[in-house]
DNA sequence: GCAAAAGTGTTCGGGCTACACCCATGA
DNA sequence: TCATGGGTGTAGCCCGAACACTTTTGC
C-alpha cells in the first residue's frame, strides 16, 4: 500500500447468472433491458453495490427482487474488472451464480421485469462481458457438481432417480448407465426414499426421493466426500 | 438495474496471498505495515485498483512490485465485500493468490518492503479479514492441487520426485507411499527425466525432473485430466 | 561397513463398467 | 396385449492401496 497511494473509487456492479432446470433442459434467466444504457438488449440480472450493504447480501437481494425467492443456493463466481468491460464508465462487476428450483419461483414477477428463460442454445447475445460470465458459470457448475451435491438445488424437493440422472446428464453433457447411476447415487446414503410415486412420465411410475441434507452434513463432518 | 438506481462508487482494494515452498514447509509472505492505518501490524500485500488498470493486471503489478517476479501463477480468489471489513471506510477487496518459486524471488526487495515469510503455524494475526483470506486461499490451493498440476509452480524448475512428494504431503497434510506416489506421477507422462542428480539430501542422490508443460497442454487438449 | 535416502515390483481387494431381463401399468 | 419407462444383479477389469528389499555412496 506504500505503492498504490491513490485511492480512487470505482463503481461496483453485481451480476447474477441464474440457472434453472425444467425437467429436460438447463436454462438461464436473462432480462431485456427497458432502460439505458443498452436499452432493448439482453443482459444478466444486475445492479449496483450500495455503500451500506454487504456484497453477499446485496447479491441475494438482487435475486429475491427478481424471482421472489430467498434462501437460494448462491455463490460468488468471479469479479470481472477489465477497464473497458463497460463502455460507459469504469465499472467492475462481481458475478454470482444461483441455482433455483424453477417451480418455486414467481413467474409473473420475472415477466414483469422482462425476464426470460433461455436454454444455452437459444441464448441471445448479451451486453458487455455477460456472455463470458455465463461461460465461466457453466464451467463452475460442471466442476462443482462433480464433488458437491448441488444438483438437488435445481430439482423440486421430491424427485425421481431418472430425473436426477437426466439433470446430471444435461450438466455434464454425457450419458450414464441407468443401473450404475442409481447404484452409485443410492450408495451414498443421502437420499430418502418416499412412499410416493411420480407417474407423469411413465405408466409404472417412479419412486420419489428427497435429498437428506442433515444426513449429508453429518457425513461430511466424518470426512465423507460426495463424488458423482 | 431498474431496482438499484443509485450508483455510488466505492474503493476497490487488491490483496494478494503469496505462497512459497522452502523445501520443507509451505510459507506465506506478509508485510509489516510502516504506514497508516494499522501501522505496525501485519497484513497481506495490497493496494488499490487504479481507474485505468485492468483488475488482473493490477494484481500482477502488485506482485511484481514486491517480489520482482513477473510471469507468475496467479489467480483470483474471491472478492470480499462486507461493509465493516475495513474499519476506516467502505472498501471491497479482490483477493488473488499466487504461487512462486522461492529461490527466484528478490529477497532484498521483499525485505525493503518489510515483507516476511511465515509458515502457517507461525503466522501472526493479520489486519481486517486477511486471516480469512488466507484460509480461503489454502482451501483453494488444496482443492486445485488435486486436479491441476500447480505444484510445479512452487518448486524450482528442476526438482526430484521426493521433493515433489513432500510438497504434496505438505499441501494435503498427509503422507503418501513413496512407491505409489512416484508410480502415479510418472505414469502421467508429464515429467521429463534429466540426466542430473541432486545430491544435497542424500548420498545416493536423486534424479532431477522437469515439468513438461508443452506435453501437459497437448494432453489436456486430448481430454487428459491431471489428478493426484 | 554402516547409515540414510532413492529406486523399484507384486499382490490383493474394491469399485467402476458393461451388460439384459423382468415389472407395472395405461392405452 | 403391447408399448413405455422403471427397477435391479453379476462378472470382469482396472486402479489404487499395501507392503520390503536392493542400490548407492558419504562418512
Amino acid at each position: 500500500m506504500d505503492f498504490y497511494q491513490e485511492k480512487k473509487p470505482v463503481l461496483v456492479a453485481l451480476d447474477c447468472i441464474i440457472f434453472g432446470f425444467d425437467k429436460k433442459e438447463l436454462k438461464l434467466l436473462v432480462i431485456k433491458r427497458d432502460f439505458e444504457p443498452s436499452k432493448g438488449n439482453w443482459s444478466l440480472v444486475g445492479g449496483f453495490l450500495q455503500p451500506d450493504e454487504d456484497l453477499d447480501i446485496s447479491a441475494k437481494n438482487l435475486l429475491q427482487h427478481l424471482t421472489g425467492l430467498s434462501n437460494i443456493f448462491m455463490e460468488q463466481l468471479h469479479c470481472f474488472g477489465n477497464v473497458q468491460r463497460d463502455p460507459g464508465e469504469r465499472v467492475i462487476s462481481v458475478a454470482y451464480y444461483a441455482l433455483i428450483k424453477l417451480e418455486e419461483h414467481d413467474q409473473e414477477l420475472v415477466e414483469s421485469h422482462n425476464g426470460k428463460w433461455f436454454t444455452l442454445d437459444e441464448m441471445p447475445d448479451l451486453i458487455f462481458d455477460h456472455n463470458e460470465m455465463i461461460m465461466k458459470a457453466l464451467q463452475r457448475l460442471r466442476q462443482k457438481a462433480r464433488y458437491q451435491p448441488i444438483g438437488f438445488e435445481l430439482l423440486p424437493d421430491k424427485f425421481t432417480i431418472p430425473e436426477l440422472q437426466l439433470l446430471y446428464e444435461v450438466i455434464h453433457q454425457t450419458n450414464f448407465d441407468r443401473r450404475n447411476f442409481s447404484k452409485k447415487i443410492l450408495s451414498k446414503g443421502i437420499l430418502k426414499k418416499l412412499n410416493e410415486k411420480q407417474k407423469e412420465t411413465s405408466k409404472k411410475g417412479a419412486f420419489l426421493y428427497k435429498f437428506d441434507k442433515k444426513k449429508y452434513e453429518a457425513l461430511v463432518v466424518k470426512g465423507f466426500n460426495f463424488e458423482l
